[in-house]
DNA sequence: TCAATCCGTATC
DNA sequence: ATACGGATTGAC
């Protein structure tokens, strides 16, 4: 028997197909009436099939002509879907050109029924079921509409001032013009949007924390974003000591099923309103949304693996138009997305004066590749120029850490035949051969993890091997002999460190591994600059100097004897943005050069990849906007080139088939266009059945 | 003219 | 995948 109020529920199914990728309506039982409200978890018949579905509202009738099926069951109470999140999900897998069923999944995690019933529903839960909900209460929690955008960061640098002339050097925020103005914009609820320049040495966490118990203080919530789990636990700190403890909670994909679902029932039901969390926790219903904010941008952690690849950045901007939310995208370094939210106008610059970044930044110089000098010394032997050797030195000296960057982990991991130079291969899987393990005696493939015991150069068939760069353990042993008696810290791989003490040491670390030094680094040396900045990648140089900046940054000030040696050509432009501490010009020059060239964020782009005639009947049948261009196809290469991106592709393919991959672009207008051309392919591949892969990206985060 | 079967399409 | 509707076919 139908329930005799609004009997009819909108139910998103989890059906990834791309043109079932809308709601569908089921009658609801008397008996399940009080449980189905709003974001309930439900089974329904779909195509004969059980699935699982969300509820999204419910109504009195449908507008579908046939005949309802029932909902089958009400999995749970829990409304675990928010109006907000549930539309968020739907303007995601639009601009991803993906179905929200995926994005759902990216969203919700997996109900955890123990959990869930550990802590008792609150009372808003209809045990009673005496009120059924309105449709009016399916969406009015969430969309407080656009209007009122773009209130702008007033220049507030009275605040700043105020204190300088007090006498106080300025503290947090107070450095940053127009960052007191962005606190008072998140008190007064305002949909402020900023760019964050972090001044080198800033204590991010401590922003970030600051700008969430603003929002707390206004009685709002906030999702505050970073890139790995180690950025997370300082941040998670940061919050429990502006907010004391129990206010918060952090997000993190290590957390296990239990755990990961307690602390997403304790934002969903709104018991903590602050939340930190790696990319996942972007999807994170926090109540009464009013500040999101991501932490280096820049970093690839971001992106989602998993279709339909959002990245953590976009979603976050997506989110805080919707809800017309303040938005912080912060960092070190600056990305060309960034430099386009600042241009367009949509979002100001907060960055702190050029004498402030002067008195914070250590002094930077370049060394280029200069190891000529004794080249029989210790030093040389390390790959250390003249000049990095003297800073390590003098840092070690006076009682301080010092830090040193290489670009890769492992001891050799790139390893090539002597004779013809081609890069070494594995005999199963054709992956790359890298030695590794004490002193490097391990041979063996980076992707299936075989050893190789007799190397044989699958070109010319000679068996002797060559490096070909020089990794983390390798560069750690070599240093330890260059500087007898320092200790030597391995911060790279699975040995990350988050800290090391103030005493002297050589810390190796790979990007991104760089443990924090109480007091700062004494020193920081960033080797191998070319086997970064020559990786043929779209955002070679704006990585680099993002990794550059981000081992820079926990360098002490050069009043404090803070030195970095840059391994790199003082003449190239990434080079002069870290000497000068100019992300920002840096961003703008790049973002510049991509316009000129038509490349992302410049133009909207997106890649199809898959096998080759499913990619070349794909490419047939898009219905490209105007100013599309199609770049290619070009066959795609298995080959190790991209060092690190590793995981996405198969290790063993069939290698029958020749995969392709095509470029897409349009102008910015163009973009939803573009988006909804791509949903329409994937629509009708889907309801043709056509089997095969097919993957579509928009934005991909690698391009070349 | 009607039932059995086939095929395409929607999936509530 | 399965269910349904319309078209097609074959027997009366």
């Amino acid at each position: 028997m139908p329930a005799a109020v609004l009997p009819v529920a909108r139910v998103l199914v989890d059906v990834s197909l791309a043109h079932l990728d809308r709601p569908y309506d089921y009658l609801i039982a008397e008996s399940d009436s009080a449980a189905t409200q709003p974001g309930v978890r439900v089974r329904v018949r779909f195509a004969g099939r059980l699935v699982n579905g969300y509820v999204l509202g419910r109504l009195t009738e449908s507008e579908h002509p046939g005949r309802l099926g029932f909902i089958e069951r009400v999995v749970s109470a829990e409304p675990v879907l928010t109006a907000e999140v549930a539309e968020l999900a739907k303007v995601v897998a639009e601009r991803y050109a993906g179905s929200v069923a995926d994005v759902l999944r990216l969203a919700v995690p997996p109900r955890h029924a123990k959990t869930e019933a550990e802590t008792p529903p609150t009372e808003t839960d209809a045990i009673l079921g005496m009120t059924p909900p309105t449709s009016a209460s399916a969406s009015g929690a969430a969309l407080t509409g656009v209007s009122g955008l773009a209130v702008a960061v007033g220049g507030n640098a009275g605040v700043a001032a105020g204190a300088v002339a007090a006498g106080k050097s300025p503290t947090g925020w107070l450095c940053y013009q127009a960052g007191p103005a962005f606190l008072t914009a998140i008190r007064e609820r305002r949909p402020a949007r900023a760019v964050w320049q972090a001044l080198p040495g800033e204590d991010w966490p401590a922003r970030l924390a600051d700008a969430a118990a603003e929002a707390s203080g206004a009685g709002v919530g906030a999702l505050l974003i970073v890139p790995d789990a180690r950025d997370l636990v300082r941040l998670d700190a940061a919050l429990t000591a502006a907010l004391g403890p129990g206010r918060h909670v952090a997000l993190s994909a290590d957390l296990g099923p239990a755990e990961r679902y307690r602390r997403f029932l304790a934002v969903s039901r709104g018991s903590v309103r602050i939340v930190a969390g790696t990319r996942a926790a972007v999807f994170a219903p926090v109540a009464e949304l009013g500040l999101v904010a991501v932490f280096d941008d820049g970093d690839d952690l971001l992106a989602e693996p998993r279709a339909p690849y959002p990245h953590a950045r976009e979603v976050l901007m997506l989110r805080s138009a919707a809800r017309s939310c303040a938005l912080l995208v912060g960092g070190f370094a600056r990305t060309a997305e960034a430099q386009l939210l600042v241009e367009s106008g949509w979002a100001r610059t907060i960055s702190a004066q050029r004498t402030a970044v002067r008195a914070a930044a250590p002094r930077i110089e370049a060394a280029g590749d200069d190891y000529s000098t004794g080249s029989d010394s210790a030093a040389a032997k390390a790959r250390l120029s003249p000049a990095a050797f003297a800073a390590a030195r003098a840092a070690l000296q006076a009682g301080a850490p010092v830090l040193i960057q290489v670009p890769r982990r492992g001891y050799v991991p790139v390893v090539a035949c002597v004779r013809c130079r081609k890069r070494a291969q594995c005999r199963h899987c054709h992956g790359p051969l890298a030695l590794s393990g004490p002193g490097g005696t391990l041979l063996g493939c980076r992707w299936c993890g075989q050893p190789e015991a007799h190397f044989r150069c699958a070109a010319c068939g000679f068996d002797q091997l060559r490096a070909v760069s020089v990794g983390a353990g390798r560069t750690a042993e070599e240093l330890g002999r260059a500087f007898p008696g320092v200790p030597v810290i391995n911060s790279s791989g699975p040995k990350v460190r988050s800290a090391v003490p103030a005493e002297p040491a050589l810390v190796i670390a790979t990007p991104g591994g760089e443990p924090v030094a109480s007091g700062g680094f004494g020193a920081a040396l960033l080797l191998d600059g070319y086997a970064m900045l020559g990786r043929p990648d779209l955002r070679a140089g704006e990585e680099t100097l993002r990794r550059w900046m981000a081992a820079a940054a926990l360098v002490r000030p050069a009043s404090a004897g803070g030195r970095v040696v840059v391994g790199a050509d003082a003449s190239l432009p990434v080079v002069q943005a870290l000497i000068r501490w100019d992300p920002v010009g840096h961003a703008s020059a790049e973002l510049a050069g991509r316009r000129e060239l038509g490349f992302p964020p410049a133009a909207a782009m997106a890649s199809i990849e898959g096998d080759e005639p499913i990619v070349l009947a794909a490419l047939d049948r898009l219905d490209l906007p105007p100013d599309g261009e199609v770049l290619g196809p070009v066959a795609l290469e298995d080959t190790d080139s991209g060092g690190q991106q590793s995981q996405n592709r198969a290790p063993a393919q069939d290698d029958d088939e020749v995969q392709l991959r095509a470029l897409v672009r349009v102008p910015q207008a163009g973009r939803k266009a573009l988006s909804a051309a791509l949903r329409a392919v994937a629509a009708g591949r889907s309801a043709r059945k056509e089997g095969g892969g097919l993957r579509i990206r928009v934005d991909p985060s690698d391009l070349f």
